[in-house]
DNA sequence: ACATGCGGGACTGCCCGTTCAT
DNA sequence: ATGAACGGGCAGTCCCGCATGT
């Protein structure tokens, strides 16, 4: 969750307006850049260590140039942090129908968007997951991250009740990230073991059912 | 909240065996040190800003050595980020009335806790929170430490129930942790003109009322 | 011992069903590329030494790109560490007759094992362990990689026991893992004149024996 | 175990005979300094992490220069891995009566001195341990150390024999060795609530009975 | 007075991240 | 879009001047 940079797609203006995102070649040539210096990123932070693994290595092993890695990430610590969750996740909260609640709506687009990223990215999140939450560097940055996420989240469901970004709504955002943080962490403490879709349906049910709960 | 740093209160050979920690002459010597070193930090950071402090000026300011300091906080980010909430906090949590549920336990401990830290300390919480969120390298820090208070508050919960952490005990800490620092955060953000109290309490209105808005 | 890389064995799509794992022709053809890449590898770190040869020379001696090697090994470092040895002695240990105690079934196991090794791949074994003794690059990585074996040994013996993984276990696992660690040294130690087997053999007698000796 | 650098204290030639060591006020003061590093190395590595803890942060927090820390501590790492263990734990196997056997006055040796250890630096050893497992950079080191340990206990018992170091003598050092580390490491991993001289004696319980168990 | 440890500043080497020229 | 060169930070080293215990 979160991304902060935007790779090289080229900007708007560039893009030829007829061409649906990811079409022409070059999109897909920078794509598959992109995949292969993250999948040699994680594959040799989870063989040597965050810290031990130097930018070089990475470039090295995906066969590109110290530079190109910088151009593809804006540092080590995005390559693991970056995924397109965000921008996902955020269309589906505005595209819940509009009687739902801000809870509601918020619980269906993660569950959502979560099934689909669990069915194609599994082993990426859960080695991502792992390594931010066990390597100092990456956990320090999670705090920042969450706040966007965070932002993000509220001023979607603002946009859903055209309102304002209300204390209402930042806590709403902000305990329904909670919950799908302890959830993750939860999925990662189990070495992966457990379902993540359940322990995320699990962890709502109990934030639903607070006032009740008491 | 969330001090890492337990403060030389002696060793327990030391401590006369009469007295309940925190009577003897030592230790309230000792507490006057800590929070001198304290008051003096967090006037010059608001005066100088905090990178621009040095250690040795905050212990010059205090009248104590460099090493003094070294004693009392483990380093310059804990002068910010220490203070005696967490177990104040996990105290009034464990010392609810049992027919409590989990979150009510929580809210009122910390309305609770947080009235009477704001009848004494409001100016220094103001200062102090508005440091580590406009500071990089105390907001950095703030995803760990929330880590911390949040393992705290679930165990505490867990003790009043006589049950192990479980997900659903981690959820409600988690939730309610990050409904206080989007109250804490709002606070801020209006300069410390609102009360905040107030503001935690409209805040935790709106998770316990999450079910029925959904 | 100890292999972290799961080499591209083709995705599941690929690989036609009827065909168990390792008969199709392009599985065969990938672990060719595999063992080339790997000779010529050791060849070079033989003749040159580890640290002045470089990934682009040995992806030229074996005539495939740099690109390609990654796609084999995740390092540079990887290729001398990499073998198929703890899945096989795995296997080996969890077929043993399960009247036979741990330790003998990981002795009898471990002497099975090597010898099949010790026929075809004796001179690659050598020359692997040797570059892992003595380059300190690859003797860091060494302690990882055991823990690692250790680790799977464990679990192996667990399951023959259908029993947990407990202290008792991890300590045969250890033990044993230590025990075979020294006879590798010792036949590294004297140039690979001495029959590894007998060793090994040898050590393992001393093992066997240690409450009688005490 | 396995300290690699002998801190200024003089070498023993130039030491005036007639002062046991530590006796000056010089001698005291450089002991004194050399904890204090450690002391607050241990804290800045616990809170914030040992890759982000610079020499730097802990050279000011001990209040000595950047190169003072480099003169009682040849590297980062060394800072944690040093202890005074190793001359220990030899002097403890040679002393122990002629008519043990090896893995007798091995593990007499070893519970013994841990024993003493373990009464004074508990803490400290348990923070040590658990870094050195959890950090990459450490772990790495381990191996080398744990070889320098292995052939120290195996010259220590080549004395007590009158014999040179074989290949028996060096498979029960191994041994044991093994065997101590899984309990240290069962140790950190169960947070240091049980009682490690318990899990040690445990563990060599298994080793003392592996002929049996076979 | 002498020896010795300590601090300051500068230097190497590695690594992250950026800029510039092509 | 790539390569080469650069700035900044950190680990680790060296030399020299200073203070302190013996």
């Amino acid at each position: 969750v979160s991304p902060r940079h935007r790779p090289p797609t080229g900007s708007a203006s560039e893009r030829p307006a007829t061409h649906p995102s990811g079409s022409g070649l070059r999109e897909r040539r920078k794509a598959q850049t992109r995949r292969t210096i993250q999948e040699h990123a994680l594959r040799l932070f989870l063989s040597k260590g965050y810290d031990a693994t130097t930018v070089a290595e990475i470039a090295s092993a995906a066969d590109v140039s110290h530079m190109t890695f910088f151009r593809y990430f804006p540092s080590k610590e995005a390559v693991v942090e970056s995924d397109d969750y965000d921008p996902l996740l955020v269309g589906l909260i505005e595209n819940r129908p509009s009687e739902e609640g801000p809870l509601s709506a918020l619980r269906n687009a993660v569950a959502d968007g979560l099934s689909r990223i669990y069915a194609t990215d599994r082993d990426a999140l859960l080695v991502r997951t792992r390594l931010i939450l066990h390597t100092p560097a990456l956990r320090a940055r999670m705090g920042t991250n969450l706040v966007a996420t965070e932002d993000l989240f509220a001023a979607a469901l603002a946009a859903r009740l055209h309102s304002d970004v209300t204390l209402e709504i930042r806590v709403i955002a902000a305990a329904a990230l909670a919950t799908l943080t302890t959830a993750l962490t939860a999925w990662v403490d189990g070495d992966g073991l457990e379902d993540l879709p359940s322990l995320v349906d699990d962890a709502f049910d109990v934030l639903t059912h607070l006032a009740a709960e008491g």
